[in-house]
DNA sequence: TGCGGGGATGTGAGCGGTCACAATCCCCCC
DNA sequence: GGGGGGATTGTGACCGCTCACATCCCCGCA
């Protein structure tokens, strides 16, 4: 299972590159990290050397002795939904000049696979770990991680010692809400992500204490599971209630779905029933009819997740937690006044 | 700029676990690498020694010695888009028992970045590279890197000697253009990718080659950026053109803003124009109409590249290119025969 | 009783850097 | 002309592991 043998000769080591530049190993090294006190002149003398010989410092030698791998880790359940995708790219982009990025997919979100996870980064020496896995089992395997390793949950808020940067889902679900209701209807559907995520469940909040304030009657609750075909299949339940005026749907794919659903059935969006969806998806604004929906900003998020893991990392105790990003309401052309406002049909 | 120091005492090392065991430290190594000829007694004290010590097997120093760090790259333009996102996605869980594999985004696609984050890569030890960066200038760039390192592009066919995994395009293209052809069309209009993109290229030529064959006119072509939003600003182009009865679109998101274009300007689809995409994104079975297209099976892309690359890494000369993976076509209703066939308006 | 040989284990030398410290060197000032 | 003192450079130890090799033990066989 040896790496077979690339390339001509073993590459140049700093001793090489010390002896063609005639000065000592040490001297290259205060050259390559940046070192004050080395005169111009062998400093270029050095530098010739290394570019001559193609010499390229060796990460393992020197991680073994700084017991810095600058790399961190980011867990992921499936880098294939918008969301995570987006705050992974953001993370990326935001660690690029510092770090190394590794990622981890978790097949699912059981105690066990998480941990295994974090275990699996551990041992490659990670500084920190990012966990896109927002997921109650997950939260809970986390916030009693036997590994002692800086930690950053992102999606959602979590409860202390985990630290997270989150979205307010909450308050983006109840301005979704609070549009609706005052269009005119009367309540508000709401079409949820999986009952076990956390940032579901912060949805749900929000639509529901909006409905509260308002004295809103509150539907049952119907939930996907992110995917428009959930949203579609729900749909269909939803679409044979003609009571139903308005859907805040918990992501924008489930509200494709339900759309779909919902035309089939031969209701009209917006005029019979008003749709808004969550997360702002690049595709939205082309959906017919385009899509009201809550924009996040995954970008930014990602930066913040990296901001608290490097706190972490270099100041154990840098543990206020960040204030919440706020989502913005991006209004297209799914949701309209009820037609008992506008006098329709 | 040194790490804080975490936890109470230095983590434990060989050493520790040898003594702790009444070992010598290498006995401790035969029993992590698994080696024969460890009386079971002993690996059960060495075992114990180590699950009572918390004793992780420091990988830097491993790697100092193996020259192995058992991590790839995998360099990629814009992880947020369904296909590269798709592809990382297949790579990491093919990757996963055997490596880690760390990820850039190379912030655009021209010769200088891509060999950047290579370079990047390099440095940090990676045993292999995969590119997810189909474009004529990162491919040239590609093709005489000069890093000694494997390296696999991903997507679409390259010439030697860089290897690639691709999925046949040229092939796919032609396989829906002959499908509208079939349908009745006169000839099939083409809303492609960027230019310089290979994959865009491979499915242009195909659509180019059916319509030869079936000696169908070859209309102007129309290019887009992938992106909703330019389907959507070129499909107003198109459905100005009253003659124009079937589109393939070089991907589903623009296929979408396509649709939406030709129905503000209440052309019907697929009664006035059939319109058939590309990738088949989980959501384009919902949209309105639910979207013919070519699927594509990034996952058995993403296992292939591995096997490539690992074939690469252990066998220098492994270089017989792979067959493409042949695209898979869907038919939903966004295609139809044209008015002229069917006699209705 | 002595010897060959293979299994089990120990010993010491690196891997390629960085760190702490020592050794120079140069310049300035008394 | 000699003594700081800072700038510049060199020396050797050491990070934690694996590799090559030496050693030791035990058994079978002559």
């Amino acid at each position: 299972m040896a790496l077979p043998d690339r390339g001509r000769t073993r590459p140049p080591v700093m001793t090489d590159v010390a002896q063609l530049a005639g000065v000592s190993h040490q001297t290259v090294s205060r050259v390559l990290n940046d070192h004050p006190n080395v005169r111009p002149q062998t400093r270029a003398l050095v530098l010739a050397a290394i570019t001559e010989l193609g010499y390229r410092p060796n990460a393992a030698a020197r991680t073994l002795v700084t017991r810095r791998t600058h790399t961190l880790g980011v867990i992921s359940f499936d880098t294939t939904l918008y969301g995570p995708a987006s705050m992974l790219y953001g993370i990326e982009r935001a660690a690029q000049d510092n770090y190394f990025v590794s990622i981890a997919s978790a097949p699912t979100l059981d105690r066990r696979s998480v941990l295994d996870a974090v275990d699996r980064f551990a041992g490659q020496g990670v500084e920190g770990v990012i966990v896109i896995v927002p997921q109650t089992s997950a939260v809970e395997a986390l916030t009693s991680c036997p590994v002692d390793i800086p930690l950053v949950a992102m999606g959602c808020r979590t409860s202390p010692p985990l630290q997270s940067v989150a979205v307010d889902n909450a308050e983006g679900a109840a301005v979704a809400t609070r549009y609706l209701l005052g269009l005119g209807h009367r309540t508000v559907h709401h079409l949820s992500g999986p009952p076990s995520w956390l940032d579901a469940e912060a949805r749900v909040e929000g639509w529901q204490q909006a409905l509260r304030e308002a004295g809103a009657e509150e539907p049952d609750l119907v939930s996907g599971d992110w995917s428009a075909a959930s949203g579609y299949a729900m749909g269909h339940q939803i679409a044979q209630d003609d009571s139903v005026t308005a859907v805040l749907c918990a992501n924008d794919p489930m509200a494709l779905g339900l759309m779909r659903a919902l035309s089939e059935r031969g209701r009209r969006v917006p005029e019979d029933v008003s749709v808004v969806g969550f997360d702002d998806i690049p595709e939205a604004a082309y959906f017919l009819p385009p899509l009201t929906t809550m924009r996040q900003d995954f970008g930014e998020l990602g930066r913040r997740a990296l901001d608290t893991l490097v706190g972490l990392i270099f100041d154990r105790d840098a543990t206020e937690p960040a204030e919440p990003v706020v989502p913005e309401f991006v209004v297209r052309s799914s949701a309209a006044p009820p037609a008992s406002v506008t006098g329709a049909t």
